[in-house]
DNA sequence: TACTACATGTAAACGGTTACATGATTGC
DNA sequence: GCAATCATGTAACCGTTTACATGTAGTA
């Protein structure tokens, strides 16, 4: 409830896909987004019945004969609304692994292009900074080098950042380039 | 103590660097390894009474006149030992960010080059499985990609993966040409 | 026969952060 | 005078995982 618990939201948006049960939400978050979050049944269930409480969520119990019975949940307007508002919403820094990124993106048909490009651009900013930061730190370890030997294994780890955070920054053209052709052919279409 | 509990062994790790307070190990860990892994005071100062309780560590008590008290805490051999055996023990699979490998490196000098070596040709295997797997999947959302337009928002997650992977995998290999030379220079020594 | 898939849920434990309490010293 | 640094610690809370409970249906 505490305004950035992401699985809340991932449950919320994961259920604005079409009417599912929490056995379909495990299942599709696995099938899906696993690659960068994952959620157990000791988070969904009682996650549903706060969604519920709250108004965000209804559902309605479908009984197969002998089968188990199934509670499918179903998104409200209520519940609309605050997942757009949760996907429009900047980004906290200092994420560094840049998850709630990629929840929102994942999610990003909900929302408008620009948002979502605005997402990236932002995200491509910070990773700029970071770098540069870690670039000054990998020089000043390089000087130390000659004397301390171990620095070796400091050094491993920072080129780690490096690359790690150049990566993100190519991802970072890569998918603004793939948003503003969307955004082309969009505007093309209408 | 949960044998996997990776604050317990990083304190455990920065107080074998030198004696220290608990004030110290956090000063320490985000002049260093902060880019990766970070803690609070909250996690140090009970888990550095459960050290000393199992006798991983010692402490004394500093006395500078008017200045605040400091715990001042030494590692045992009993202590060393733990250490180590994490170290060398290897990284569990299925950490993507890979940050448990990052710590390990990062306190490398305390076991063999050999061992270091491993622990990143394993993580380089793992990464290339996964990236594989990543390959086909993107394949598939390709394909599909013409029937639903939404799926672009998909791809650019997979990309994420992708990309990300392969830069891991990159510095892997640097990394393990690093630590070889490393190796070699050792040997010369001797 | 045994395992997997379907299906919902709870309780305990764990790892971690945040907020609080306390108080001296140093530098702007 | 105020903020930052030094220094130790606790309690509450949060998000998450794991283990458990319960039971049916289909498959190897």
């Amino acid at each position: 409830m505490t305004k950035d618990n992401k699985s809340f939201y991932v449950i919320l948006a994961v259920v604005s896909l079409e009417p599912m049960s929490g056995y379909d939400i495990k299942k599709y978050i696995e099938g899906s987004v696993s690659n960068f979050w994952n959620i157990s049944y000791g988070q969904i269930y009682p996650t549903l019945n706060r969604l519920v409480e709250i108004g965000y969520v209804t559902y309605d119990v479908e009984k197969n004969g002998n089968r188990p019975e199934r509670k499918v949940y179903c998104i409200t307007e209520n519940g609309i609304s605050t997942l757009k508002e949760w996907l429009v919403a900047p980004v906290e820094e200092g994420n560094p692994y840049g998850s709630e990124l990629l929840l929102k993106l994942f999610f990003g048909s909900n929302i408008s292009i620009e948002d979502n490009i605005n997402h990236v651009i932002r995200f491509r900013n910070q990773q700029s900074v970071y770098l540069e930061n870690l670039n000054s730190i990998r020089d000043r370890l390089e000087a130390y080098k000659e004397k301390d030997r171990n620095m070796e294994y400091q050094i491993i780890t920072v080129r780690q950042g490096q690359i790690h955070a150049q990566s993100k920054i190519e991802w970072c053209e890569e998918t603004i380039n793939r948003l503003t052709e969307i955004k082309k052919y969009k505007g093309v279409e209408k």
